[in-house]
Order: structure tokens, then C-alpha cells, then sequence
DNA sequence: CAAAAAATAGGTATTTATACCTACTCTTCT
DNA sequence: AGAAGAGTAGGTATAAATACCTATTTTTTG
């Protein structure tokens, strides 16, 4: 069984040099490319490419999320752990966006670590119970924004209304809005009007504006 | 220490009945309701409230996904597992914003149900590889539809499609945006073609949502 | 239970948006 | 010099959205 092969990435060099010494005690990871900085990575994985980065998150020139993004698009099979010195909640999701595979605190102990690169190359993917929690709250409506279009503005939207909403701003007519909800396409025409009277709008480009203000639409899909 | 106090929400009985069986073997947990759909646990709750609910994603009268909401904004403090039969990581997404704990296949072992429910209690949510995965690669941009209309497509509007988009946004017509940039209401509507052409919208509010997703336009004015 | 709100749907009319054309001028690029 | 794209504008249609109406049924709420 070939070992796994190991990117460092980090500005500290006593960090760097502590990782080598400790990653020297397993068995199954050979390391082959030290770097301080995501430039200094990315001209060496052109040479040789690892099958695991470990990468700080904070550091000069290039840190760690753009490296990451950098990284994935040319090599997607490549797994990326990102390391931070905190347990930033607010950052998870975005080094999630970048396509990072696992993230872990600089103070876990090193059979976490370990665990971390082999469950990386095994599963693709490692979380530890920081980022699945984040994961969850960061995902999770806030209970105040669970119906944002309640209180603040003070526009309450009725069940329908959202529902022919969201379907407007899917781009359908209200012909088909209305085959969709198996009502008359007149209905339809009275909850687009009382949409616009709610939410101020001037017409459709309005609505649509005011959905996205107020997060009553997944722009993602 | 007390026992975990759960309520199980099923419409198959059978099922019911089963998981009734299994779970009076776990000496941590008792089973204190049960429910046939999400209107009947949420009748059940009112006078006595559960640590932990066992939910199946499809129900008849009320399915998993609006009962969690409903429980969740009277009772955050309980724990929700959703129960479904597939591994269905597009709905996966969906699940966690409503605010479930945990998610799990109807297949599982019973050890892993029991872990699944001692987690919920201790720490707030169970993950298992089925769900991170999934929320992973729900999280991760496709390198395919990134921006479908940017890099490959490489759509670029002309400076006047531009502005003629900005002022669409703004809720204006045809002919308030000819008088606008002094040109006739036909060229607008020329512009517009072009527009809905390049950007592969229906309609206005497609164009409006291209415009948003491109940050075309501030949103703040 | 009565009142209010929500959801339903029809009539009629006007305004806007969209579709499919042609065609001219001007600049830019090869 | 010729091609390509951008910007301009008109004709003729149809489709869709919006404006005002009335009115019934169901659901929610005080």
C-alpha cells in the first residue's frame, strides 16, 4: 500500500517544522511539499501532486481560501484540510463553498489529525463535531428569520402568495403558475395583484426584487 | 438519570410497532407518543412534551418537513430525526434548514438508531456519513454551474443592454426606460430581446434574478 | 357564532412584454 | 475592403400582465 502524500502549507516555519516531525511518526503519510504561502503550493503541485493539503488559513500572498479554490480547480482530487487557529462558526460555510474537505483546529491532538487525512483519502470528506455543529446552526433559520417576510417591514404574505411568489420568480407565467397549483389562472392574476400592493412593487421585476431582499427565494437553485 | 422521553410519528403501523419493539430494548429511552402523521404529534406534544422525535419524511395530512417547522417554532429545544427510506441528498438540504437534529435511513442498524439518538440529546445533532456527505457536496460549488453564464458562455452585455437591464430592475417600462436614455420604446424592446437571448431568461423576472445572481445591479437602492 | 381574512373565479379593458420581421448607420476588427 | 457587432428604429402580431370590478366558499380568528 503506497503511502499517502502530504502538502504542508503554512507561514510559520516552527509550525511547519513541528507538523514534519509529527507527520514523520505516521506510518502512512510521506511528506512532499512544504510551502508558506498558497503561490508557493500551487507552483509545487505542478511537479508532483499530493493526495492531501494541510493549509492554514491565515497567510501572506495567497491564504488559504483562495489557494483552496485555486487548488480544487485544477486538481478536484485533491483533498484539502484547512487549519485555523479558531473555531470560526462564521467561516465554515464559505471554506465549505470553496470545496475544502475537512477543517480542523491547530490545538487537536495529533491522533485527530491522523484521523483527519485518512478519513480525507477514505471518505472524501472529514468533519468533526466544530463543523457539523456550525454546518447545522449556520444552515438552520435563525427563529427570527424563519418567516422574514413577517414583521420588520410588517408584510405578511399569506401561504399562496409566497407559493405564486416563488413560482414568479421562477420565471413562469400565471398560466402556468396556475396548472402548477391547479387553480384558475384568474386566481392566479388576484394574488400577483395582491402582491403587489403588499410588497409596493411596480410589476413582476419589482416582485422578484422584493423576494430576494426579503430571502423568500433559494437564489441557488 | 431520567430516561430520554421520545415520540414516534409513522404512518405505516407496522412500522410503528416494530420501532416500538426495538426501542423498549434501549433502557435509556422510553417511548411516551406516537403519532400517524405530523397533526396528530403535534396535538400529542401539547400535553407532554418529548426529548426526542422520530419523524417519517412522508406522511399523509401533514408531511415530516412542515411538522418539524411547526415543532421546532413552539419547541426548539426538541430534538427532530427525520426518517426516510432513500438517501436522498436533495432533500438533505432542505431538512437541516427546517431545523432538524438528525437525519437517518429507514435501513440503518438499531445500534445506530440508539447512537443516533443518544447524539441528539448530548449534542445537539446527529451526522452520520450519509448526511455530511451529502451537506458537503450540496455546500460545494459544481464546477458546472458555478455561473453558467460566465467563463464557458462568457455572456457579456453590451454597455447599453447594461443599462437597459439596471433600469428594468428598477421597476421601470419599456417606454420609461426609452424616454430615459432618449431612444424610441422599439429599441428598448430590441434590447431587451437581446437581453432575455444572451441571458437565457423567460421573462423580465428571470432577467432580474440573472442581473442579481451577476451582482449587476445594488440591491441597497 | 359572527367577523375578518384567505382562496377561489369570472367579466372586461388597457397596458406591457414578447415574437418575428426588415433595415439603416456607425464603429471595430481582420 | 469587407465582415461583424452594436445601436438605432419601424411594422405587425400575439401573449402576458395589470387594473377595476363583482362574488362565492372556506378558513381563521376574536
Amino acid at each position: 500500500m503506497p503511502k499517502i502524500k502530504l502538502a504542508i502549507v503554512d507561514d510559520q516555519v516552527l509550525f511547519r517544522k513541528g507538523l514534519k516531525l509529527l507527520i514523520s511518526s505516521f506510518e502512512e503519510v510521506e511528506l512532499i511539499i512544504q510551502a508558506s504561502n498558497g503561490q508557493e503550493l500551487l507552483d509545487a503541485i505542478e511537479k508532483e501532486q499530493p493526495d492531501v493539503i494541510l493549509m492554514d488559513l491565515k497567510m501572506p500572498v495567497m491564504d488559504g481560501l483562495e489557494a483552496t479554490e485555486k487548488v480544487k480547480a485544477t486538481y478536484p482530487q485533491i483533498k484539502v484540510i484547512l487549519l485555523t487557529t479558531y473555531d470560526e462558526e462564521r467561516l465554515i460555510n464559505h471554506m465549505m463553498k470553496v470545496g475544502a474537505n475537512g477543517y480542523l483546529l491547530k490545538n487537536e491532538e495529533p491522533e485527530i489529525l491522523k484521523e483527519a487525512i485518512l478519513t480525507v483519502v477514505e471518505k472524501e470528506f472529514y468533519f468533526n463535531d466544530y463543523v457539523s455543529k456550525a454546518l447545522l446552526s449556520g444552515m438552520q433559520k435563525k427563529p427570527k428569520e424563519i418567516r422574514p417576510w413577517e414583521g420588520a417591514n410588517n408584510i405578511s404574505l399569506t401561504k399562496r402568495e409566497m407559493e405564486v411568489l416563488q413560482l414568479i420568480c421562477k420565471e413562469h407565467t400565471s398560466a402556468e403558475i396556475a396548472s402548477a397549483l391547479y387553480i384558475s389562472p384568474r386566481t392566479v392574476e388576484n394574488h400577483r395583484k395582491s402582491l403587489l400592493e403588499k410588497t409596493g412593487a411596480k410589476n413582476t421585476a419589482g416582485l422578484v426584487i422584493f423576494a430576494i431582499q426579503n430571502q423568500l427565494i433559494d437564489l441557488e437553485n
